[in-house]
DNA sequence: TCGATAATTCCAGAATTATGGAAGTGTGTC
DNA sequence: GACACACTTCCATAATTCTGGAATTATCGA
């Protein structure tokens, strides 16, 4: 992940109605959903869905496969994973933080020596 | 963090210059940068910075403390992890996977039963 | 082949966001 | 007070993104 994939995934989710389509297949697991579905869940108009998708898609956060008439999106966990841990990559000038604990700098320890 | 603080969120660091200032800041760790410090790493003409750090600020992903004549900044931890959970909050239907330890659903798990 | 269903692309007007020069606000120093 | 410095606000232009109707493509079943 470097800078220009990260800033391409974080516009990618920072859209009301994408971030919600984002949330649903990550909840959804493995499975997916089909494109149907995401719309009754967000009742959207056909052609509003499909753009948000596209970028979704461009943004390589979520993938999809054809079954027959539907279409099946997935998120791509690996790439949320990787856009994570790019966020919080040597946080807290290495004072013990990572993406697995979180960041919590340590309360006191101001420049002065 | 609900949807609508995180839409703000995500938005405000989809974007070179702030993801880079963002960036720069968490590495930094609890001391900041200060603003001069930031528009030297950034090269960004001053009005130009200033905006995109009302749009941090206005997001909560930073703080700023006026010391005499500089601005510092610093990361505001609590808020990144709070959205790093939102995004993977319930994810993958149960699954086992936690925003501690990355989202990897098991490999096969059709619907049928 | 024909019709129905699922989803996409095309396109253009509307809305939002980015950029940076010029002017303004605090703050410290002499 | 007068000046320099650090940063901000104001504002107008430029660039990008959003939205959804209409037309199009793809697949399935009869």
């Amino acid at each position: 992940m470097d800078a220009d994939h990260a800033v391409t995934a974080l516009g990618a989710l920072s859209h009301a109605s994408r971030l919600a389509a984002y949330r649903s297949l990550v909840q959804a697991g493995e499975d997916g959903l089909s494109v149907g579905e995401l719309r009754d869940q967000l009742e959207l108009p056909p052609a509003t869905l499909t753009a948000h998708l596209n970028v979704l898609r461009a943004a390589g956060l979520v993938s999809d496969e054809r079954q027959g008439r539907v279409i099946r999106v997935r998120a791509d966990y690996a790439r949320m994973n990787a856009l994570l841990a790019y966020l919080t990559e040597n946080c807290c000038a290495g004072d013990a933080c990572t993406p697995e604990r979180g960041c919590a700098p340590k309360p006191t320890r101001r420049s002065k020596p």
